[in-house]
DNA sequence: ATGAAAGCGCTAACAT
DNA sequence: ATGTTAGCGCTTTCAT
């Protein structure tokens, strides 16, 4: 009769060592944890006790594996710098805990063929779910999600074609309301300073179509590599002046983010430019610091806690087998915030 | 004989299909794709034909499961919107990634109890390492840690009784450094603006004992409530002003943060003080925007991603065996950058 | 309300 | 260089 090999261990306290303490079977101990409602009381008691003596801490490895359920949640974020996106990644993380699932964080950077590691890398955990914050590079990996049939939301845009749940804003809509409003408020002459992001483009090029439509055209424009910051937004406001665009006429100069917006206000000062009197400032974003800068900052607020929580939401909902048969598809707007920047 | 019962599948394809696709023992498919070393050219070409063919995506969770390796390791930021961390975080997630592991975050938030809970969900994952951006909240937490046996590294920090391995900096070495670099510039009359935060607090403790140490008593103090912003610099400021600290004498304001640091300039200008005539001012992180602000903001510079990279190299060290027998502590010190403001 | 048996998809340990 | 066998730690399914 041969001694059956044993596989080295990790060594750490099972569900059956507990089981064996408490006196009941690993079943109980499995129900004691995922579903305390059908154990009895006094079981319970007994259980979790042994649970507490042994210093027992469950495997969700090995839970997920027999379950095909990882509670793991994968977030897949452009790039971890940008501030625009910490709400809403702060709001899914805070939803998705409080219903018992974790965040795994994917960056999908820049690069393309990163991005289709980084997805791969993501199914191999098999996540319960998706939440894509800002889209995807590839048509490729899109298909690649479809397929996976993962549940997926996407955030921060309203893709014209989803792959599964959209909770967002329409990029296209802000550049529209931001030409009419500004027309509106008497502005004929105007610049766009920008960086060479998707959704940051879309809101511009939106933007100067209003205008087109508005009968303005020849808007100075200065594209700045992403990302946006401080210092870029201060280069680009002299690049303006440099051009010679801001002689003369008083301009409203858009900004895709407070960031920028931020630097064009420092460098108006440095040039000696009164905001808003000579020159007049937009963000976007509404970002701490934009009701505190001199003179204040107008700028758009998108809500990404808001987002955040509902794209949550609507992942909780499907888990929870609420499938509705429509598509889910939710515009969360966005608020034109005017203050003394113009 | 009685039919054996099967379980509900999750329909995806198994590493067991492609090897019946392929012809060979789910073992060598295995090897292709952890040891290809191992496997003739030819077979390889045949799996790997067969992977392609199917569609498969390996399934970490069983993998982890059978060879108590998760490829996973865990990240704990305080909070996620300090952008302080970013850089390390960032440079974390490189060095791991390229390295195969994937990189679960944790919010440790500032509720103790919901750290308790954080580290009870981050242990069930069985991570095969733990990266500390700045410390936990209680000691029991630290030693829960300790006692699990996963490879733990602290960062952002120089703890006297570390977990396991330690890459940081000591924030008690930058308040003395300033204290000292700015007394030998000639500056006599000093205030300090700091948030209620743990690490910033021991700077300026320290700073501040060593400006008693040459004879410095009596420096104003503002501490506003955490997290540190830039409408918080220019209130801060503002009180400093009302507090009646900034008449009559050149006085060098210090900052736990360049973000307050920043706001700080702002509300100078407001206020119609010169900088760095009627007022220096000192930041902390040298964060993308301080070499920008109007006048360029002297601050200290924290290499985040150096400590990010070394912290993710040491743990990747131990993970590949290489546990060398000291326990590794890293100092990455610092550098005071001097620019226009003071 | 509790338990026994089987199996989730993979890899370690030994063969060959 | 490849295969066989057992088992990682848990949950599902069915039985009591």
């Amino acid at each position: 009769m041969k001694e059956p090999r044993t596989r080295q261990s990790t060594g750490q306290v099972t569900l059956m060592q507990v089981a064996r303490h408490a006196g009941v079977a690993p079943i109980t101990v499995s129900r004691v944890l995922n579903n305390p409602g059908t154990v009895r009381e006094r079981t319970l008691l007994k259980v979790r006790q042994a649970i507490a003596e042994t210093g027992y801490v469950p495997n969700l490895l090995a839970g997920a594996l027999a379950s095909s359920r990882s509670r793991l949640v994968s977030v897949i974020l452009p790039m971890l710098t940008n501030p625009v996106f910490s709400d809403t990644f702060q709001a899914i993380t805070e939803t998705l805990s409080a219903a018992g699932y974790q965040v795994l964080l994917g960056v999908s950077g820049i690069h393309a063929e990163r991005e289709e590691q980084l997805l791969e890398a993501i199914l191999s955990r098999r996540p319960d779910g998706i939440i894509l914050t800002g889209t995807l590079h590839t048509e490729a990996s899109r298909e690649r999600l479809r397929a996976s049939n993962v549940p997926v939301v996407e955030t921060w845009d309203l893709a014209p074609d989803p792959i599964d749940m959209l909770v967002g804003f329409s990029h296209e809509d802000i550049g529209q309301a931001l030409a009419t409003r500004l027309y509106a408020k008497g502005y004929r002459h105007f610049a766009f300073i920008g960086v060479d992001d998707p959704r940051g483009s879309r809101r511009g090029q939106a933007f100067l179509a209003g205008l087109a439509a508005l009968g303005i055209s020849a808007v100075p424009q200065v594209i700045r590599p992403a990302p946006a910051s401080f210092g870029s937004g201060r280069l680009a406001l002299r690049s303006l002046q440099e051009q010679g665009a801001l002689r003369g006429v008083r301009r409203m100069v858009v900004c895709t983010s407070d960031t920028l917006a931020h630097g064009v206000l420092t460098e108006a000062a440095a040039l000696g430019l009164t905001v808003p009197g000579e020159l007049a400032v937009m963000g976007f974003g509404d970002m701490d610091f934009a009701a505190h800068t001199h003179p204040a900052l107008s700028t758009v607020r998108i809500d990404g806690a808001s987002m955040g929580r509902a794209a949550a939401q609507a992942l909780l909902e499907r888990l929870a087998g609420n499938s509705p048969e429509a598509p889910m598809r939710l515009d969360l707007g966005f608020t034109l915030i005017e203050r003394a920047s113009g």
